[in-house]
DNA sequence: ACATTCAATATTGGATCCAAAAAAGGATAT
DNA sequence: ATATCCTTTTTTGGATCCAATATTGAATGT
C-alpha cells in the first residue's frame, strides 16, 4: 500500500483512529476490538495495539488491562479542565509569539479567519484550529505547540456536540478578528486578554450547555 | 485478585524505563535494542515496543522508523521551553488547589519538604516532585496534574546534570518553606509569585549552567 | 421464574515466526 | 590506502500462533 510510510503502521492508525474519535466517528464509550480496526484498515493486529497505547496516553482511548480499549467517555465536568489548561498554554504560546509574528504570518491567520467565515460548520474545528496554530506557531516551541494541538483535539470532541446549538462560530469570529488586530498592533496585553476572554468564554458555554443537555 | 503482574506488562516495562532514562541510566542518544530490554526485563519484545510507543509520546524516547529506539537526546536549549510550560501549568496546578488546601495536606507537604532536606543528593529528584504534587494534587484536576508529572519527568533528566555544581537544593529549600508559609496563610497571589520565580530562577540557572558546561 | 454454575466462545496479551530494511564487514578495483 | 560494491549479519516491523482472561449462554437446581 502506501510505501511513503513503509515500516511504520502503527502512526498511520494512530493517526486515523485519532481523526475518527475526534470526528466523532466512533461513539464515546463504544469499545475498539483489535481485529475489527485491523481488518477495516487491512492490516494486522499489532500495529493496532501500538496506536491504541498511543491514543491511551493522549487520552482519546480507554485501555483496561485484559479487557481492551474504548473510545474515552466524555464529562462534561472534564470540559472546564481543558479549557484551564488551554488558557494557560495558549496565552503562553500567544505571548511567546506576538514578539516574532510577521506581517506574513497574520495574514496567513487573517486568510484562514476568511476561511471560517467562508466554511461550512464540519469544517469549523479544522479551520479555527489552524487559525490559532498559524499564530502561535511563531512562538517557535515545538513541545508546547504539540501539548496546545492535543488540548484542541481533546476539547473538539465536545465542540462538535454543541456547535451548532450555541452558534459558536458566530461569536467566534468578532473575537478571531479583534484578536488579529490586537497582533497587527503588536498590543502583547490586549491580544493575551482577547484571547485568555476567548477561551474562557467559549469554555463556559460550552460546558453549560453540555450539562444542562446532558442531563 | 492478582492485579501486579497479569494482564499489562507493557506498562510495567514502560514504567521501569521511564525511570531508566531519567535517573540518567540510560545515556541520551543511546539506542534501545528490542531484544536486549526484553531479555532484561525478562518478557518477549512485544511488550517492549508498546512501552517504546508510550514513551516516544511522553518525549523520553526518539522513534525512527526501521530504525529504532533511541533515549531521547538533551538539548540545553530546550530547557527553557520546558520550564516555561512548567510556571504555566504549575501555576495554574497551585492557584486552583490553595482554596482547596487543607492543613493535613499542607503538613504532608511541611514533612515531604524535611525529608528532602534530609534526605541526599540522590532522592532529591523525587522528594522535590512529591513535595510540588502533594501541594498540587488538592486542585483535583487529573489531566493537569499528569500534564504536570509529565513535564516534572523532562526537566529532571537535566537536573540530574547540574544538581551538584549548582547548589539547587540548598536554594530549593529556602523558596519552599516560604511557599508552604504562604499556603498556610492561604495567600494565593503571594504563593503564585513565590512559585513563579522558584521554578523561573531554577529553569534560568539550569540552562545557563548546561549552556557553558556543554560547551 | 430466578439465581448459580459451568461449559463454550470471544478477545486480549504475550511469544514466536518471517520478511524487509539497515548496519556491518569484507573483497575488489582504482 | 581508500572508496565502492556486494555479501553477511543484525535489527526492526508486521503476521501469526498460543495461552490466559473475560464474556456469553445454556443447563441445573431451588
Amino acid at each position: 500500500m502506501d510505501r511513503s510510510g513503509s515500516g511504520d503502521q502503527a502512526r498511520q492508525v494512530a493517526r486515523k483512529l485519532r481523526e475518527m474519535i475526534i470526528a466523532g466517528r466512533y461513539a464515546p464509550g463504544e469499545p475498539l476490538r483489535q481485529d475489527v480496526i485491523a481488518e477495516q484498515l487491512g492490516t494486522s493486529r499489532m500495529p493496532v495495539r501500538e496506536a491504541l497505547r498511543v491514543l491511551e496516553t493522549e487520552g482519546l482511548v480507554l485501555l483496561v488491562p485484559n479487557k481492551g480499549a474504548s473510545v474515552a467517555p466524555l464529562d462534561p465536568r472534564e470540559v472546564g479542565e481543558i479549557y484551564e489548561m488551554r488558557v494557560a498554554a495558549e496565552t503562553l504560546a500567544l505571548r511567546l509569539a506576538i514578539p516574532e509574528l510577521s506581517n506574513a504570518r497574520i495574514d496567513r491567520a487573517a486568510r484562514l479567519q476568511e476561511s471560517v467565515e467562508a466554511g461550512d460548520l464540519a469544517a469549523f474545528g479544522r479551520l479555527n484550529k489552524a487559525f490559532h496554530m498559524t499564530l502561535y506557531e511563531a512562538c517557535g516551541r515545538p513541545r508546547l505547540l504539540a501539548h496546545v494541538a492535543g488540548l484542541n483535539d481533546l476539547s473538539d470532541r465536545y465542540l462538535r456536540l454543541a456547535i451548532r446549538a450555541l452558534d459558536y462560530d458566530k461569536r467566534s469570529n468578532d473575537e478571531h478578528r479583534a484578536l488579529l488586530d490586537a497582533c497587527r498592533r503588536r498590543d502583547k496585553p490586549a491580544a493575551l486578554n482577547l484571547l485568555e476572554q476567548h477561551i474562557t468564554v467559549a469554555g463556559q458555554a460550552l460546558q453549560d450547555w453540555l450539562e444542562t443537555a446532558c442531563s
